[in-house]
DNA sequence: CCTCGTTGTGTAAACGGTTTAACTCTCTCG
DNA sequence: CGAGAGAGTTAAACCGTTTACACAACGAGG
């Protein structure tokens, strides 16, 4: 049976409302008509359309429909990477929101390089997303800032929203949304935690200037010392990426390099913590009895190896970058939200017991 | 200054294709070919146009172009949810693909409901998606399988098409193409693995009948049993799904359940294995020295907690999955490829002294 | 019987691009 | 000098849907 319909050369094609109106026999308006719902229509010819939709497999098409004004209810994210558990938890939140408000999400990766973002962003444009969500942290020149700046305006002319979810604002001028979480303050927690339970000497793992996001736990960890009148060692700060391979290069390299001055690490996500972690069990320093280890991000897998860290709530920063987006039409909605964090205390951290550097305890029987 | 062009009315809207023409001073069309680049003209002409284009910013509306015969590339995910690491991986491979390739990438959740699935598909189907492509097992009564299979007809209609990835083939007469890796082979090897270490009572955690990677692990898991001739004993496979709480329930259930009656487990992914590991311990039992422990997925977290499981070539599913469908157009393409697996050895399996079960080594002093 | 809403349906004009056929030049060659 | 070729451009016809407007049928009220 030739149920699909046919052009003249004899190809099979998609069906189209045409081809519904003239199966149901009605005009193409109805069928239009009754399928979005919003008109009185005869019971009668209702069905005639329904069946004939059902018979033909009709679905819409998106383009014609975009194109025709209707709201194309789509949402993009742009990510640095999917298999980052951080972002991955981001996303997921994005997603949820998007498919209970309806919409459909598009996804972009940058590999954290600031050209593609640019690239993706585009791209999002012409397809008219209704926000475009971006997540994590970036280097920020300011012919960057500039650019994005300048996305941001179009975006908003085009009807669109530019949420900034996880990275600080552009700036007072520029029609963003920006849904953040307390980098600086999780970290000034947590540096205390480690401080309070004696530790003065704590090393830093992850600093990397011009991102904004170990940027800002470095400023936490920074604070922290100083609010408790201990001095600041920029000796004790490493600087590498926010990777676990990068975690186990920088506390390798800083083991071989010299003494250990340190008693405590708080690395600056738990990625490094992991890396860091397996590094200092190769060279037979045990995670809390030698070396006292704290994270950043409570994910997963922080659990199994009974990490203390900071929890973040990321689902909740992504449900949070699209509801204020899709919101944002009406007035009073805010732009700028500053998500807490909270302390995760597991078994990472020891108190330090009152001796001298160097006299290590000797393994109980 | 406003560059921008405004309607009658005043409100702004975005640049339209006929602004940039009038800017330069010449017809749409020759815009349209300028931009598309595949028409001669003069150099001239192409610099009026370039610029008038940089001038109002101004990027082609993906909806008009799709309508208009265009093809819209883009590529379609549907994964049960981005959190888990192996479908975040298999996604990865996905975005890597297609934006190698140029397209875009929509993604939606599932969360595993069949309905869900059918209904992101259909949407896809209203977008256009070049190929869309369905990540994970999925229970499959028959009446799903006919309605996916229906689904794929339609999309291979509309001159897309549908690839499964790691779940197995709908049937010889459904065109649609399918990526997968071999389960049984890996659940085969990695339990040899632990009976030449001399294990003979194997636990098996994440039996779930109907799904079928949980499935195919278990048909690998009684193959090697059988193979070595070890007796088959029901009562080793527990039930659940495949997430880290449920490998912590299951474990904790048969701990309190009776007397230990194995000597290793295999659990059916990584994170069944983290959650088991996390049991034992909570029961004073050490990985691998009082139990062993491996798993299956080798995402990047196993290395973290010294784990003996299978290598899954994540990413270059994903990959492979977008490959395919992108070129299925000339014929000759495989419509189905298994990826191998590979044995990771790591520190959570030991061999097992020629002792009689319940005879547990005292603790070194 | 005429007018007036109400209700359901049809007609045609957008929407913003691409593509085709036709047209206008300019240049070359017989 | 006229014909023919070919480069560069244009006007017009699509693509599939929504929607403003027109209109027909019908019952109710005067």
């Amino acid at each position: 049976m030739a149920r699909r319909p046919t052009s003249e050369d004899g190809r099979d094609r998609p069906t189209t409302i045409r081809d519904v109106a003239r199966h149901a026999g009605v005009s193409v308006a109805t069928v239009s008509r009754i399928l979005s719902g919003t008109y009185p229509s005869a019971p009668v010819t209702r069905h005639k359309v329904m069946r004939a939709v059902r018979e033909l497999d009709y679905v819409a098409n998106a383009h014609a429909r975009g194109l025709a004004g209707v709201q194309p209810r789509s949402v993009a994210i742009v990510v640095n990477s999917v298999t980052s558990p951080h972002y991955a938890h981001v996303a997921q939140g994005v997603q949820d929101q998007a498919a209970r408000e309806g919409r459909l999400c598009l996804v972009g990766t940058s590999d954290g390089d600031p050209e593609r973002e640019l690239a993706i962003i585009r791209l999002m444009r012409e397809q008219h997303a209704e926000a475009v969500v971006l997540v994590g942290n970036i280097s920020a020149d300011d012919a960057y800032r500039e650019r994005m700046a300048g996305y941001a305006r179009a975006l908003a002319l085009a009807g669109s929203h530019l949420v900034l979810c996880g990275r600080p604002s552009l700036g007072p001028d520029v029609p963003a949304i920006v849904v953040e979480y307390d980098n600086t303050g999780g970290a000034h927690a947590i540096t205390s935690h480690l401080i309070a339970a004696g530790h003065t000497r704590i090393l830093f793992l992850g600093r990397r200037d011009g991102y904004s996001t170990p940027e800002s736990r470095l400023a936490g960890y920074r604070a922290a010392l100083a609010a408790h009148g201990l001095p600041h060692d920029p000796g004790l700060e490493i600087e590498g990426t926010m990777e676990r391979h990068e975690g186990h290069r920088m506390m390798r390299r800083r083991l071989d390099s010299g003494p250990r001055d340190f008693t405590a690490v708080f690395a600056s996500n738990d990625l490094i913590a992991a890396g860091a972690r397996q590094a200092l069990r190769e060279e037979g320093l045990r995670v809390p009895d030698d070396i006292s280890l704290a994270g950043f991000d409570d994910l997963p897998p922080a659990a199994d190896i009974d990490l203390t860290t900071v929890h973040v709530q990321h689902k909740e920063l992504g449900r949070t970058a699209v509801r204020l987006a899709l919101e944002s039409e009406r007035p009073g909605t805010a732009k700028h939200v500053l998500l807490g964090t909270r302390l995760v205390i597991r078994d990472s951290v020891r108190p330090l017991p009152a001796l001298p550097d160097g006299a290590r305890a000797p393994g109980r029987p």
